[in-house]
DNA sequence: GAGTTAATTAACTAATTAGTTAAATAAACG
DNA sequence: CGTTTATTTAACTAATTAGTTAATTAACTC
């Protein structure tokens, strides 16, 4: 994996991963307690949490014979920093061009015209 | 893929596609002018348009032999509102116990342990 | 030391992903 | 019509992913 936003959101993109990150949003435990929702075996809970602590989303220590996992936000920051440059894009705000035309296109529904909307880079 | 947010985080996971929501971001183009910054085919761009249509971040027009793409921000909208419900993890408010004890642990037992120097920001 | 509990590693498989080149489609142009 | 331009689809490959069961490591308990 290439960049760290990557493989945040790469760790990001399953249920399990997510589900097991909203557990530990309630605070630290062990593995077997966070398989313990799923039906699924305990070297394939083991894998989702390397990836998760590949991802620094959680880190891990060590009590006894438990290895508690505690949840560690910093990517998750990076993430929605990311997305927030995108907010002005879904707070319809009106002021952009593309919003403009996008104005326009819902009142005149067939403009005729081969609108020369390409850009030299 | 089962759900919208698992479709969305993984179209979100690789860098090209990133790149190319940032370049929609400047507004709606052609496949072609996409492609243009990556050392790879059209058809591997295609796929990624595909993925990204697919997970609904993008729209396809068309016009004459052109197939406009445009940024549909609705699903990251929606890992905004995932993300966000773990702000308070980043912003580090110390009213929660979780908070208290990782502030026993940076101030008391070891003194060689790692100074957990996380900064705001 | 033997057994129990917690978790990981090894070895394997099936499905998915990200890329390739070559061929096909679709619309515009002369 | 045939050609050019824009893009997709087909067919293939290599790498990665998500899961499995069986074996291993590690620390505690008797």
């Amino acid at each position: 994996m290439p960049d760290h936003l990557s493989a945040t959101f790469a760790a990001l993109a399953d249920p399990t991963r997510r589900a097991i990150l909203a557990r530990l949003a309630l605070g630290e435990t062990s593995v077997t307690e966070l398989a313990e929702p799923f039906e699924m075996s305990m070297p394939a809970i083991s894998k989702h949490l390397k990836v998760l602590e590949h991802a620094g989303l959680i880190s891990r220590g060590r009590e006894a014979q438990w290895r508690p996992c505690r949840l560690e936000a910093a990517p998750l920051k990076d993430i929605a920093g990311w997305v927030d440059y995108y907010r002005r894009f879904w707070e319809e705000s009106f002021d952009r061009l593309d919003d403009y035309l996008r104005k326009l296109q819902a009142t005149a529904p067939k403009p005729q015209e081969k609108k020369n909307a390409r850009k030299h880079r």
